[in-house]
DNA sequence: CTTGATTTTGATAACGTTATCATTTAATTA
DNA sequence: TAATTAAATGATAACGTTATCAAAATCAAG
């Protein structure tokens, strides 16, 4: 009995076609109603509780009004602000969300692709799980990534200016005085993430007559949970420390990371900042609370989610005038 | 062109009639229908490239397959883990989810109970963002609530037993020797949170003889961002030791109390645990980051959502009986 | 006041599925 | 084999909205 009043009977009960009590109702482009009917099909409709159905509508239109985030993993701290960001600027739209992850795993990472067209969400916004992840399910879908993959490049991307801010950390080093600054890399063994991280440090040093080594390198997977990951980190930093390395600074790019080696840093009596600086990459609540606070180039992750959410949109709406105007 | 192929042209293609085929094709029970033509839809369906109108399946059932999932913030780090459990438990039974946040906002909660019933999800996992959330929008959907406040007793619920896990903190800090164990408390004015927490430490105390003071309690609202939660906490936690109190303990409602604690302890050259014991509540990844580790009693949150997504979906699925029978 | 253009409203056909009931076919029993 | 019961399939009507086009009302201009 709650939310059975349809469309037809508000139209009865103001005495107007159905046609021009759903132009008054559905909300689309405010036109070709005049402010007096308008105002007799609202009252009619209050009067006998009708509730637009949302089902019916979505499918008429074979649309929904949402759009898809595609993560790997939610419990990573550096995606619920930036999902919070999206959600921000997508009310704003009048479009809601549906979440999806994958546990950086490909085969469910294709599924939820394939669940997002079955669905009819009209965009989505994807990190994908790696750097050869399959998109092609998703071509005919408007779609923005998060990545600074060098993998995707016909696609539209967001994200931070990774190497910007690598290049500044380093520099503030080396303005402390650091000489020999170690690399502490995540990133699964897929990803093409070291390459391009690497390179930076060589050139970096080269520029600055620094000596540079291999050996100055740490790398870990983060293709798993964070509490894997900073486990594994760990233990991968307390290996760096026992070949009694001559780096005074890591500079590790991720929070999760930097965090792993400060704790080494902090059971082994090493003090930090004094005998060995971390600086990581993120700013997430973990290196807020840490004691001493960590030190990171901070991603502004909710506003990244809310630039995606715009970009994505306007390119949702514009695609949709484009299939108007054929 | 890409996925037009309806109902109706699989029947033809297969030259039967598109209710058998849509019983085939529906996935529903798999009843009434011979092996043979099963196979001879499926393979003239694979041959047009049929697929499923989800859209026209949800509007003709007025149904969703689909539950929604109310928290306050999703960077609050209980929520993720949480969340996880409940996507992993739904996948299993053909859901998806429709995750809400409403910012500590009532208004914004209000909002989304209104959206969630518009856009017809089956049923709702609710975390309320304050004792006297009004849920009275969702009378007649399927709910689990994720609270123990007792402000909600006519519904379902599920939560872990903060009870238990408070009293099993005191009594290992009174093991250890501690007399005066101060109470951290979270919770926001609003939140009757605080009485029953008050009630169990005077308890405790008079049962074991031990001091008890409202001096030992600090206060802390907690219906902000994490991070400003924490800030206010190490304040709240600045002041309290200011007084040069007796505690040699500390147990606190949540992590981020707890690790607030922590931090203003080591930055005061406090040593923890030999001059301070803290123990906190939630098990969360920042505990686990920190140094020294911090000792926690862990709420298994997957588990948690996992255990809550499984009695939502058993009472839809009963609900849906009983309407059927009726 | 007519005519033509423009705005506003009305009538009605989809949209693709599921649900209901009727019908046919197969299986069971006498 | 006929009669009865059960299983499988077919025909068709919704579901509530939006979209299309036709009709009516309003407005502008001659």
């Amino acid at each position: 009995m709650s939310s059975k009043a349809t469309i037809v009977d508000v139209a009865r009960e103001c005495s107007l076609s159905q046609a021009t009590v759903a132009r008054v109702l559905n909300g689309q482009k405010e036109i070709q109603v005049k402010e007096k009917t308008r105002k007799k099909v609202l009252s009619a409709a209050r009067k006998i509780g009708y509730e637009r159905n949302i089902l019916a509508a979505n499918f008429r239109r074979q649309k929904t009004k949402s759009i898809a985030i595609s993560i790997a993993d939610l419990t990573n701290p550096f995606f619920p602000e930036l999902i919070k960001g999206v959600q921000n600027k997508i009310r704003e739209y009048g479009y809601s969300i549906v979440q999806l992850n994958n546990e950086w795993n490909p085969k469910i990472e294709q599924d939820n692709f394939k669940y997002m067209i079955q669905s009819r969400v009209e965009g989505a916004i994807i990190s994908p799980s790696h750097p050869r992840s399959d998109l092609k399910v998703l071509e005919s879908l408007p779609i923005i990534l998060l990545t600074n993959s060098d993998e995707f490049l016909g696609y539209d991307t967001i994200a931070n200016d990774s190497k910007g801010g690598m290049i500044l950390a380093l520099e503030r080093l080396f303005e402390f005085g650091h000489r020999n600054i170690a690399l502490f890399m995540g990133g699964s063994m897929m990803s093409a993430d070291s390459s391009w991280r690497l390179q930076i440090m060589k050139d970096f040093c080269f520029n600055r007559n620094m000596f540079f080594s291999e050996d100055l390198c740490i790398k870990c997977d983060m293709s798993v949970s964070s509490l894997e990951s900073f486990s594994q980190a760990r233990t991968a930093m307390r290996k760096f420390l026992s070949k009694d390395t001559p780096a005074t600074a890591i500079f590790a790019s991720n929070d999760i990371l930097a965090l792993a080696a400060l704790h080494v840093a902090n059971e082994k009596g090493i003090k930090v900042p004094d005998e060995l600086s971390i600086i990581g990459m993120d700013g997430i609540l973990s290196g807020e609370i840490s004691y001493p606070t960590l030190t990171t180039v901070e991603k502004n992750r909710s506003q990244i989610g809310s630039l995606a959410a715009k970009s994505l949109i306007e390119k949702i709406e514009a695609s949709v005038e484009w299939q108007t105007k054929k």
